[in-house]
RNA sequence: GGGGUCUUAGCUCAGCUGGGAGAGCAUCUGCCUUACAAGCAGAGGGUCAUAGGUUCGAGCCCUAUAGGCCCCACCA
């Protein structure tokens, strides 16, 4: 046993105790039989990133539950990895690459990926080396990477399964276009934010009848070169005779039809709508049922395509100004009407989406969904909190076919091949011969890669040797628990339920734990562009790793955003510097007396006490975990350990510790040991390398505590009489205090402190404190009996239950303080007495409440109406 | 338009199955008491958004209202 500095500096210790763990391979799992599997798999994350504060809080969760069902004696995986994140490092390649004077395009497919791959080389380990400070316990020796070749060889397996069995196929279909990104971009990827913009009405004239006008409103009037048509509601009078008629578009030399669907609203605009096909989702709809030319006025990055006419090649928005003033020269524009309305934006780059018709494959999802809301439905899979199921749901029933490839070059390409003869395609794991269909020796794979979360979502068993029947997969799959924030259930979780069920038949995981956001202390969300986050780095570098994960989970419930406040790390830092000299105190102790040897029998009643108290804890604390409320069994420990181990129980040894012959020594060093260790075993998941440190001083039989096991609640560790003993014992120390403090006695400053009580058992209580009771109670002589026999008549006193506690203090007393502070005592205790009796003396509360409740309230009638009696004979005798 | 969620002490938030309102920080008073001043002892501070309802009993369950936040959604 060594000495421990004075104060915790955790700079000291983390990296070496992290080197010993990695080194002692603890966070190495692997099949056994003789133990229950408990697996996790941790959110890749991206190759491009930088520990954030969301990482930080995401992976603490994991590694609190991973440590725990470690200790338990689970044969605990948490399965790491990362992303290839394909959009994200295209870009960041791109840009790096721009920097260099090197465009994409110039260095070819294979070049670029070769950049790639080194960028992967490069980064792709940074941020797995931060997760080591923050102390994760992966497996690290199981690291996967979504574009290695397992993980690779899993997504062409998933591929083509799905396209055999219709779920995956190639169209023609309308899409979110990125113009900045040039690739196609899912549903899920499009943020709708709301916009001010404007109403443009515009007057379209109709054929043959010269001076007749339809108007129509829209928000986008460039939009006009690709209109096919005009609709109508088919129910509405006012153009019911125009059905039928051909317009003369503006600005072009196209007629079009006036048609009547369903999907016009009549109450909403001028009830007249331009339909571009081409070019908005609901008029592609619309185009299609009435077989509408789709006209593709634009390039892929949104610049105007209409050879001949002088808008060709315009930007987007530049374009719009120029038909709005042609319109208004020609007399067509009606009125601008200023109108917010939302905006599709690329979740990246924030750019303006443009909806293009497009060839690209997809994934067919009303089949693949229903099984995974039946999972909810059945409870095979649970959300906590549970009201995220409810959007989980929601999100499921309106599933939309699921837009998969990419026009990206970073990423898994996609297996299919194009025959150029006779335009077969042929969907498979490696590039065919020759074409099954023409038999030509002319196929060509497909240029595009796939949607990153494709590949995420077969992350849970994927990482574990799917498809292949590997033993880490029969045995750690399906795994327990995803831990993720609220912000990637559409993204990624349901994306792997519904492919955990249809490729393994399971879902992936029974529980999914959702967290909030980290916020600043104003609220607002950290971001690179309002530079206000906090780097997890330095706030470990400046209070250690465990002060930073015990701030992201205490005070708040899953599911909840929190605020961080740098005053959170320091009460953090300040309660693991607790700990570390409360063990610093015991272990001078050890040291000084030697090994204590001592049995439950030699126990007093102090140790009694607090052996109940840590172990009631672990049965709660325990309970709480399998509950996933982490920050709720984390107060409860820290409470126990701040408050009754060191604020009481340490307090209360210390004499003993003082005399050097006390017989209960052995007894008080056992029980402080005993304690200590279990709770370091409590709070290690939380706070695992100052708990290590400790443990690994304090004693030699075990090697880690990270491999100890989990405090168990026992039977012979309940001891209720003592627990309720100490109980009264506190209630009159704290009554001392309080009158010395009203009295401004310095605790320098002793006194007589006489317990008066008719009941022996009273007595007894502090009879078996005496040792204690005088220090706490600052008492320099302790006397119990029966009566007032003997005391000074103007002796201060104070009242508790069964019992009055006086000090004499001659020259000090102050009988009008001494009354006011009684009174106050008489009105709560009538307050008290009013409650209590208003419940006892309603027939319906004696009639209905359980047993245990009215008994609870007898009691607690009886203790007020003794301490009131109490307390009014006292104030008699002090004439009042 | 639909859905979710929140409103508790000056501030930020907990409050597990309904049974006497809690923490941290801040404030006020004393203490350098032989583990810790990153500490110890004490104190003040709340109509639990509002209005109804269910119940013997509501911060917690139900309904409505007000305000805040979030997500989804094709009203051009």
């Amino acid at each position: 046993m060594k000495e421990l500095e004075k104060t915790y500096n955790p700079s000291a210790i983390e990296e070496k105790i992290y080197e010993r763990w990695l080194a002692k391979g603890y966070f190495h799992a692997k099949p056994n039989k003789d133990k229950k599997p408990f697996t996790i798999v941790m959110p890749p994350p991206n190759i491009t990133g930088q520990l954030h504060m969301g990482h930080a809080l995401d992976n603490t969760m994991q590694d609190i539950l991973t440590r725990y069902k470690r200790m338990q004696g689970y044969e605990a995986l948490w399965q790491p990895g990362t992303d290839h994140a394909a959009i994200a490092t295209e870009v960041k390649v791109i840009e790096s690459l721009k920097k260099q004077g090197i465009e994409k395009a110039d260095l070819g497919r294979d070049g670029f990926l070769e950049k790639c791959w080194d960028w992967r080389k490069e980064y792709g380990g940074k941020i797995i080396n931060q997760l080591h400070k923050l102390g994760s316990s992966a497996d690290w020796e199981r690291e996967r990477f979504t574009m290695d070749e397992g993980c690779s060889k899993a997504v062409q397996e998933v591929f083509i399964k799905l396209y055999e069995k219709g779920y995956i196929y190639k169209g023609s279909r309308i899409i979110n276009w990125c113009p900045v990104c040039k690739t196609s971009i899912s549903d899920a990827e499009v943020i709708h934010e709301d916009q001010e913009g404007s109403f443009w009405h515009i007057n379209y004239p109709i054929v043959g009848e010269e001076g007749r006008f339809v108007e129509i409103a829209t928000t986008r009037p460039e939009t006009l070169l690709g209109d096919t048509a005009v609709a109508v509601n088919p129910e509405d009078e006012r153009y019911e005779d125009l059905i039928g008629k051909m317009l003369k578009l503006p600005l072009t030399d196209r007629e079009i039809p006036v048609i009547a669907d369903a999907y016009v609203d009549k109450e909403f605009g001028t009830g007249c709508v331009k339909i571009t096909p081409a070019h908005d989702p609901n008029d592609f709809e619309v185009g299609r049922r009435h077989s509408l030319p789709e006209i593709n006025i634009m390039n892929d990055d949104a610049t105007i395509r209409l050879p001949g006419s002088k808008y060709d090649g315009m930007e987007r928005y530049e374009a719009r100004k120029a038909i709005v003033e042609d319109l208004k020269e020609m007399g067509l524009l009606v009125k601008v009407v200023p109108h917010t309305h939302a905006v599709g934006t690329h979740d990246r780059c924030k750019t303006t989406v443009e909806p293009m018709i497009k060839p690209q494959w997809f994934v067919k999802m009303d089949e693949m969904a229903r099984p995974a809301v039946e999972a909810l439905k059945t409870g095979e899979l649970k959300f906590v909190p549970e009201s995220f199921g409810k959007t989980y749901l929601h999100w499921l029933e309106g599933i939309r076919d699921w837009c998969i490839s990419r026009q990206l070059w970073w990423g898994h390409r996609i297996p299919a091949y194009y025959c150029s003869e006779c335009g077969e395609i042929v969907v498979a794991g490696e590039q065919p011969e020759v074409c099954p269909k023409c038999g030509c020796r002319h196929l060509t794979q497909d240029e595009d890669t796939l949607d990153t979360w494709f590949s995420s979502a077969l992350w849970p068993f994927s990482t574990l040797g799917w498809p292949d029947k590997t033993e880490d997969l029969e045995y750690f799959y399906p795994t327990d628990v995803l831990v993720t924030g609220y912000d990637i259930i559409f993204f990624w979780v349901i994306r792997m339920v519904f492919s955990g069920i249809e490729q393994t038949g399971r879902t992936p995981f029974h529980t999914v734990l959702i967290h909030g956001l980290v916020r600043d202390s104003q609220g607002r969300k950290m971001s690179k562009s309002l530079g206000n986050g906090i780097d997890p780095l330095e706030v470990i570098e400046k209070y250690g790793a465990d002060a930073l994960r015990m701030t992201l989970i205490t005070g708040n419930a899953p599911g909840n955003d929190m605020r961080f406040y740098w005053e959170r790390v320091e009460n953090s830092r300040n309660f693991a510097n607790k700990i570390w000299n409360a063990s610093r105190f015991i272990m001078m102790n050890i040291e000084k007396a030697g090994a204590s040897k001592a049995e439950l029998k030699d126990l007093t009643m102090a140790d009694r006490w607090i052996l109940s108290k840590v172990n009631g804890l672990a049965k709660e604390v325990t309970e709480n975990l399998d509950r996933y409320e982490l920050g709720i069994a984390l107060q409860k420990v820290y409470d126990f350990v701040w408050e009754e181990f060191c604020d009481w129980y340490i307090e209360m040894v210390k004499p003993r510790l003082w005399e050097e012959d006390n017989t209960t020594k052995a007894a008080a060093i056992y029980t402080l040991k005993t304690v200590l260790i279990q709770s370091l075993k409590l709070l290690h998941p939380y706070i695992p390398f100052v708990t290590e440190e400790i443990f690994c001083n304090l004693q030699d039989e075990e090697e880690s505590v990270m491999i100890s096991s989990w405090p168990e609640y026992r039977g012979d560790w309940n001891f209720p009489v003592e627990e309720h003993e100490v109980e009264v014992m506190k209630e009159a120390v704290r009554a001392i205090r309080n009158v010395r403090t009203s009295m401004n006695v310095p605790p320098s400053r002793k006194a007589k402190v006489y317990v008066v009580s008719e009941k022996q058992e009273v007595l007894d209580i502090f009879e078996h404190s005496r040792i204690f009771f005088a220090t706490l109670g600052y008492a320099n002589e302790v006397v119990l009996q029966k009566d007032k026999e003997g005391i000074a008549g103007d002796a201060v006193s104070a009242v508790i239950h069964q019992a009055t506690i006086y000090m004499p203090f001659a020259e000090l007393v102050d009988i009008e303080k001494e009354v006011e502070r009684l009174k106050k005592e008489e009105e709560r205790l009538r307050g008290e007495l009013a409650r209590v009796n208003g419940m006892l003396n309603n027939e319906k509360f004696l009639s209905r409440a359980p047993e245990a409740k009215i008994a609870q309230e007898r009691e607690k009638e009886a203790k007020y109406s003794q301490m009131m009696e109490q307390v009014k004979e006292r104030l008699a005798q002090l004439g009042q």
